[in-house]
Order: C-alpha cells, then sequence, then structure tokens
RNA sequence: GCCGCCAUAGCUCAGUUGGUUAGAGCGCUUGAUUGUGGAUCAAGAGGUCCCUGGUUCGAGCCCAGGUGGUGGUACCA
C-alpha cells in the first residue's frame, strides 16, 4: 500500500465563490444576449471598466457606516496605493463618467456587464462573485429619464418570458425625505435615525405592518432573541409613515389627476411640505409617460415602501420583483423577490467633479434572475444540452482512421470528438452516454473491411431500452442502430440529429 | 457582525451507556453474458469519522476552542 501523503493540497473553492459548468453559462449566455439586445434598442452603448478601482473611487458611500471597509476585497499596489474589487457596476461608472466627461456626448447612455464582488457572509444563491447587468443615463435631470429606465426594465423583463411574472415598484426618495422632514426629522444632527427609519420601511413586504411598526417605535426583538434598536418615534409620527406606506395600496402607478387626487387626499396631512409634494409631482410626470406609451398597472406600479440603497439615491427609485413563487426542494414555496432595481443618483458623479452631474440608471441581477428562470422551467431543461457525436476507437493502431471520420463531421459543422481514453468498448459507450452525445460512430475492423461505418442514436435507443428488460432481446435487437457505407457518413449522421431537433 | 443547529465513503445516511478490524443504499472501476449505454450476476477501489487540544485503560461517540455548512437576524451599494 502506499503511504499516505501529507503533502496534498485540498481542492476548495474559496467560501462564497463557484465554478459554472457548460449548463450555467450557456444559460447566462442566452440571457445577457435577451438583455443586451433591449438595451442596444433603446440606445445604449456598452462600456467596459477593470474589476478593480482605487478605493477612493469606490469608497465614499460605502453604506454601513459603522464599519465603513466590510463587505469590499482590497489590496495594496506596490506604489502603496489601495485597490479594491467594484462591489457594483455603478461606482465605476461614475469614476469613468468624470474621467472621460469631456469626450463623452451627453446625456450619456450606456450599459455595462459583468461579474462584482462582496466580501460578506454567503448563503444559498447568495455568492461573493456575482454577475450584474446595468443602464444608465448621465447628464438628464428629468424625470423622463427616469421612466425610461422604468419601461426599459419590463421590456427587459417581458424578453425574458416574465411577461405577467414580475411587477417594476416606483417610488420616490423626495416623498420619503419629506415625511421625515414633516416629523422633525430633517437635518445633519438627525442622518443617523433617517437612516434607521428608512431600513424599517425597506422592511414592509417581509415583517408586515406590525414590525414596521416596532422599528419605528422602541425597537423589535426577533425569533432568535436579538434586538433591534427602533427608530423611537412617537406614535402620531409613526401612524404618519404608516398612512403614507399604505396610501399606495391597491397598487396602481397614477394615471389620471382623479388618482392624484386621491393619493393627495390619503397623505393630506404631508401636502405643505414641499419635498413631499415635489416627489409627488415627479411621480406624476413618470406615471403620465409610461402610461402614455402603454405600461400599465401590470408592469409598472406605485409603492411608497421601496427604499432601495440607503445612501446615494436623490429622487425617483425603482425595483423589480418578481412575483410568482416556487415550490423549494423541501417543499416551502420560494419567493425570489427583487431581482434588480436603481433609480436617480445625483450627487454620484459629481463627488468627482465641481459640478453636479443628473444621473439615473438600474441594475438586473444577473446570478439571481438565472436562478428564477431555472427554477421556473424545472430541473429537466437544464440536462437537455447535447453533447458531441462520440467516434468511437476500438482499434489503437487504427486512431488515425477515427479521428478522420470526426474530421469529416467537423468540416461539416457536426461537433464530434474521438474517444482519446483506453478502455474498452462498453466504457466507451459509457463515456458517450455521459457526455450526452447524440450519435455514436462505430468502425471496428468488421465494418472497416467492408468500408462501412455503424452509426448508432443514443437518444432513440435509450427509449427502446427502457422497454426491455429481457437480455436475449437486448442483445438481439440492437436498438436504433444503422451500419451504412462510410462514403454516407456524414449525411446520415445529419439525418440522425435533424430527428432529435 | 449576533443567536441557534449540524459535520461519518463521491452522494444520501446508519453507527447501541464510550469497547476489537467503522457499515448500508446509490454511484464509481473491472469482469461475465456479445464487439454496444439499459437490466442481471460477480469482484474491487474508495474513510485523518472536519481540525487542534483535553477527559479516559480506551473517543466516531464526552468536554473546550477553531474551521466549514446551515436556519434566523443584521446588512444588502
Amino acid at each position: 500500500m502506499t503511504a499516505r501523503r501529507t503533502d496534498l493540497t485540498a481542492p476548495r473553492t474559496p467560501r462564497g465563490f463557484a465554478d459554472r459548468g457548460a449548463a450555467e453559462l450557456a444559460a447566462t449566455r442566452s440571457m445577457v444576449e435577451k438583455i443586451r439586445k433591449v438595451y442596444e434598442l433603446w440606445g445604449f452603448d456598452e462600456v467596459e471598466t477593470p474589476f478593480l478601482e482605487y478605493t477612493d473611487a469606490l469608497g465614499k458611500f460605502l453604506p454601513d457606516q459603522d464599519r465603513p471597509n466590510a463587505g469590499v476585497f482590497s489590496l495594496k499596489d506596490d506604489d502603496d496605493q489601495w485597490l479594491s474589487l467594484r462591489y457594483d457596476l455603478t461606482a465605476p461608472l461614475a469614476r469613468h463618467v468624470a474621467e472621460n466627461f469631456q469626450k463623452l456626448a451627453k446625456p450619456y447612455r450606456s450599459y455595462r456587464f459583468g461579474p462584482v464582488f462582496r466580501n460578506e457572509k454567503p448563503g444559498p444563491g447568495r455568492f461573493r462573485q456575482f454577475l450584474q447587468f446595468d443602464a444608465d443615463i448621465v447628464g438628464a435631470a428629468s424625470v423622463a429619464a427616469d421612466a425610461e429606465m422604468c419601461m426599459m426594465m419590463a421590456d427587459t423583463l417581458d424578453a425574458l418570458g416574465l411577461r405577467g411574472k414580475y411587477v417594476i415598484k416606483v417610488n420616490n426618495r423626495k416623498i420619503l425625505d419629506g415625511v421625515m422632514e414633516a416629523i422633525g426629522l430633517g437635518g445633519e444632527e438627525n442622518a443617523g435615525r433617517r437612516l434607521t427609519v428608512l431600513r424599517a420601511i425597506d422592511k414592509l413586504d417581509r415583517l408586515g405592518t406590525k414590525g414596521v411598526k416596532a422599528l419605528l417605535g422602541e425597537g423589535r426583538e426577533d425569533e432568535s432573541g436579538d434586538f433591534t434598536k427602533g427608530a423611537g418615534l412617537e406614535a402620531p409620527d409613526i401612524d404618519k409613515i404608516l398612512q403614507l406606506l399604505t396610501a399606495a395600496e391597491g397598487g396602481e402607478l397614477i394615471s389620471s389627476d382623479n388618482h392624484f387626487q386621491t393619493l393627495m387626499g390619503r397623505t393630506s396631512s404631508l401636502n405643505d411640505n414641499t419635498t413631499f409634494h415635489s416627489g409627488i409631482v415627479e411621480l406624476i410626470a413618470i406615471s403620465d409617460i409610461c402610461n402614455k406609451i402603454g405600461y400599465n398597472s401590470e408592469r409598472i406600479r406605485l409603492d411608497f415602501s421601496v427604499v432601495r440603497g440607503l445612501e446615494y439615491y436623490t429622487g425617483p427609485v425603482f425595483e423589480a420583483e418578481l412575483t410568482f413563487k416556487i415550490a423549494g426542494d423541501d417543499g416551502k414555496p420560494i419567493q425570489f423577490g427583487s431581482v434588480g432595481g436603481g433609480g436617480r443618483y445625483d450627487g454620484l458623479v459629481g463627488r468627482f467633479m465641481a459640478e453636479d452631474v443628473p444621473a439615473t440608471g438600474f441594475s438586473i441581477g444577473v446570478s439571481r434572475l438565472q436562478a428564477a428562470l431555472a427554477a421556473l422551467k424545472g430541473p429537466d431543461e437544464a440536462a437537455k444540452t447535447a453533447g458531441p457525436v462520440v467516434v468511437l476507437a476500438l482499434d489503437r493502431d487504427r486512431i488515425g482512421d477515427s479521428m478522420a471520420l470526426a474530421a469529416r463531421l467537423r468540416a461539416e459543422g457536426v461537433a464530434a470528438e474521438v474517444y482519446l481514453g483506453s478502455s474498452g468498448m462498453k466504457a466507451q459507450m459509457k463515456y458517450a452516454d455521459r457526455r450526452k452525445a447524440p450519435v455514436v460512430v462505430i468502425q471496428g475492423s468488421d465494418e472497416r473491411e467492408k468500408g462501412e461505418v455503424t452509426l448508432k442514436d443514443l437518444i432513440e435507443g435509450a427509449k427502446a431500452a427502457a422497454a426491455i428488460s429481457d437480455r436475449a432481446e437486448w442483445t438481439e435487437s440492437r436498438p436504433a442502430q444503422v451500419t451504412v457505407p462510410e462514403a454516407r457518413l456524414v449525411e446520415e449522421v445529419k439525418a440522425i440529429l435533424k430527428r432529435h431537433g
């Protein structure tokens, strides 16, 4: 027996990172192409930025003030400058725009796709590297740009076959800011409490009115016994916020003056606040545009509980949510929830340059959306991808003959490979089976002498085998197999492939 | 980050109050029936019982710390 080696390295992917196989990559590719097509149809140009940025170019908007450096992978360059892996595609875009400001035609419409990295606790379906696909308009202050973003996001999900299975929820940060001003939380000194209030509102869909109420007041204790400190608001102020959250109930985009009046009626105590009021006016404008073009409340809706990023959004915010549930492995329904979102961030480019540059955009979580699409299709779909035709190598001295057969198939555009291992025929058949080969090409000495090849249709054969339980019958029938002259190889293989689409 | 649960073969899991050489099913490899995937039969490979330390005559089992996973929660740009 061999001695145990102690110098072996354990093969392992880093925590929260994953290898991706052919089927998954193919699904990503097809998704990405569909999304790209929509973006380009709307007149967006692709741009690519590096994975690494100088930390200060990303850093100011790290959201969690308690742990300003957590969440990001950073390293020090040889000139002592800190670099970080990008954690989204928006901050790098802001840098790109500021750096090339004179060259770019504005409003600048661009899209980006690629991996982003977050150094935080991974979970099921949640990785430390994942894909995003963003689109942004920089240099357009009008809410018409925000309306475009909502509509394009809807188009994108439509293109992915999700019509009727999602909703784009729209809100405006000015509305939330206005409410907080109205209850005396304006000004620098209340920034911390405003954050707490926004976080509480963001949890409405998960914790319900009751949970949010607790978080706005004293605080809330969760099932594990952990206590989350609340915002400490007075009861009448809490009511004002809850009143707002329910004001958009019915889930309609404000489509007319009539709706506007109704809404204003429901939020009467807040309408004197100018910030709040201008937020409402902006939403009406977005709503008018969307409705005019035919994006009704089936696709785009008003929802005052949408908060999104806590730091940099300044105006309209939107979130794409999948509305269907899927049965998980344990039978419990899984709600996929948010698969993307965005909003207006008028201050983000401005931190690189003296002038403010208005911008709006959104991001699609490709990895998450792909998981949802896969779950929607069911597990069988992924297994259907066909492998190459496998040419068996029965006679080791004549491997060149096998390679010549494969070459002929390739020359006609049929994916083909020769078995290059050292096992016998049975193992080679098994190999072809596992490769998901649709066809196996067999040429042993028998066939070669007669100038023939035997072709076996593995897909048809598998069906036939299911009906056979008797050994003799199996041997006898040689299911789904034909022997043809070598000259007809390509033609016959193509015919079999065609039968299976 | 905080709280809880879990860790035995490639996978899913057994493993008695702490007691000899740690098991099963599936999968994998090889062979038989034939030069052919399935079925059947036979044989075989595969384990630091997560790691380190402790208790004990003796630890897969008990204790402590660590690591990894998982379920909440926090955060989610």
